[in-house]
DNA sequence: CTGTTAGCGCATTCAG
DNA sequence: CTGAATGCGCTAACAG
């Protein structure tokens, strides 16, 4: 006869015993209190302490189908892309009891749809997926998931279920838009390699380009073909270029290639910082003789000298408001707006200020806070 | 009578029946087919394929008392700190059908005994922790885990299972040295918030220039009281300087209360940046005058001009190291070596080179690669 | 509001 | 190398 070990730890049948009730009045009870009346409620309370009983997650997501697993898909774990949506989520799930599966899909719409797969194995209690270019696969299978799905940090008309961010392509012709209104006209573009996201950017700044009738293909500047985030181990094992040295060489060549150069926009800070040591090996004033922008607003943007313009994108807020959609719609809440547009912000600084029209470099506000 | 709804999904039974076995050679076959004849192998392989068989993951972990769940918990989530880590760790996950749940402990040991309790719940495949420093509480309950156990970047003598990183004192001493060896005298500290890992860094620094009679308390300059990790939300939201302007702040500071400081020692990369900014923005020569180097190397500070020296620690080989050696335990393997000393490198650049030892600012090495 | 019954789908145990 | 029986600990479903 097949007799198992069993953990040791008390079960919930242990404790309802003890407290003189049925085992299912006991899973009420930790679940859903209001359901249990306060006598027996306090009863089973007790009961829990003594034993100092713990239930069974897997037993749990056994019987009821569901673990309290929330799984997040993000495109990069590298330095800074990712990282403070990854605290949005997480300063949204605590006292939530929900645990957090993070995966990489290293821009791989392959990857990330045996992820999906994977992960609806043990019943999630909800999927948070970045982007908006899921495979018609995988967008099958998270809209059969049973659970929320919420996408992020893009936008698109067909969510599916509900998606939270912003226009990459208004973000990318506001921007430009802004160093044209600044006064630059020979205005580059600095990318590394590019994803879905970084082509609508692209784009954005085609557009206000050609709208204005500046639009000069040859003052795009590209490094790097393949995805780098597909290749694992150490980024300096790999002797690939860094993405600030990127930043730098590809300013020394435009300079280089294209002196008439005014303006550059960085498809994101690391590269304009790159840019900027480069004219400062260079003795190019900026921002007079050449203007730098970035893309995302990191802390030093505002600490560099100069202060360094960039569009900040709402990136805490964005992994935030996708858990807190999470919570609401498991608290039984409705979906809401299908399409929430978190919008981003011009951050006007000296390094794009080709006139003066700016306070000096060292600002108040920036002394004093980051407000 | 209580009829369950069952998922729809066929079982381990239906595969059984199709290829007209037990279930529990089914089963076999899954995890361990080389305990398997080969033609049942096969029909158990064609029936899997053509009912298109996915194994359920919570009833697996109910009936082996085990997930296949790697709980990861680091102390931060920000920009940078520990996002090598993590790519090392995903780097070597894959194709092991692991996953990996990930926690944010927020440098409170507190938070980290807390979520140690509830990972316990389900039975993970193993841990990975940061740090040595657990509760007392913490290292009953990882002792009693019943399974592998990696403490990561630090080290101790006595680790719960085993413990991969490096010596945060003897960095924080090479360092220091390698700044009086450069010849600078009245060498400063900068640093923000502290932790345990910092403050051991900050007694290197002190015990190099202790041994060379240069120790001069007046010259460690410290923003930041509060743990910083502990408050959630955007940093933005709360008014907090960020990294890089506490940096600059620091550095503007020290240059009116010291004039005479020749190097500044920063416990991070983003604080040297700033402090680099400042000092360009006060013509302040660098190396010649004032020295600075930082603490983590990344990528951007070898394209900084000039160059900024750093500690280069193995970040991604940390995380990577553990994960592997939790797949060799998963897989039967011994637990190795207790403690695994992975080292640091001293990367001498030009804004520590006072006496102009090094090649020009822009070398031919970081042209091309980052090797 | 509470309890009884009957599994959830798999892996353990022991015997062939 | 293979299989039958027996839970793992909890909760859905229905009835009271």
């Amino acid at each position: 006869m097949a007799k198992r070990i069993s953990t040791g730890r008390p079960t919930i049948a242990d404790v309802a015993a003890r407290a003189g009730v049925g085992a299912i009045t006991v899973s009420r009870f930790l679940r859903q209190p209001e359901k249990v009346s306060e006598a027996l409620g306090a009863s089973i309370a007790a009961a829990v302490r003594e034993l100092n009983y713990v239930p069974d997650l897997n037993a749990r997501a056994l019987a009821s189908r569901r673990t309290d697993i929330v799984v997040v898909l993000v495109p990069s774990l590298t330095q800074n892309i990712f990282s403070d949506v990854l605290r949005g989520i997480y300063d949204g799930v605590e006292d939530s009891g929900l645990r957090i599966e993070l995966n990489n899909t290293r821009y791989s719409s392959a990857i990330e749809e045996q992820q999906v797969h994977a992960a609806l194995r043990h019943g999630p209690a909800a999927i948070i997926i970045s982007g908006t270019e899921q495979t018609p696969a995988t967008r099958t299978m998270l809209a059969n998931a049973g659970c929320p799905v919420i996408q992020i940090m893009d936008l698109c008309d067909d969510p599916i279920q509900k998606v939270i961010g912003f226009s990459h392509f208004r973000a990318g012709l506001d921007m430009t838009q802004h160093l044209i209104d600044s006064g630059y006209r020979r205005v580059a573009f600095f990318s590394g390699w590019m994803n879905a996201r970084s082509k609508q950017r692209l784009l954005g700044y085609r557009t206000a380009l050609e709208n204005a009738n500046l639009f000069d293909p040859d003052l795009i500047g590209q490094m790097g073909n393949e995805n780098p985030h597909a290749s694992r181990g150490s980024i300096k094992d790999f002797h690939q270029f860094s993405t600030a040295v990127m930043g730098r060489e590809l300013m020394l060549d435009m300079l280089d290639r294209r002196p008439d150069v005014e303006a550059v926009f960085c498809n994101n800070d690391v590269l304009s910082i790159g840019a900027l040591f480069a004219l400062h090996s260079r003795n190019v004033p900026v921002p007079e003789r050449i203007g730098i922008a970035g893309f995302n607003d990191f802390d030093y943007m505002e600490a560099a000298y100069p202060a360094l313009s960039s569009v900040r994108i709402h990136r805490w807020k964005c992994g935030n408001e996708a858990m807190m959609a999470v919570r609401h719609q498991l608290d039984g809440g409705d979906v809401g707006p299908p399409v929430v547009d978190l919008g981003f912000e011009i951050m006007r600084r000296a390094s794009t200020d080709r006139h003066g029209t700016l306070q000096a470099a060292r600002q108040p506000e920036a002394a004093l806070s980051l407000s």
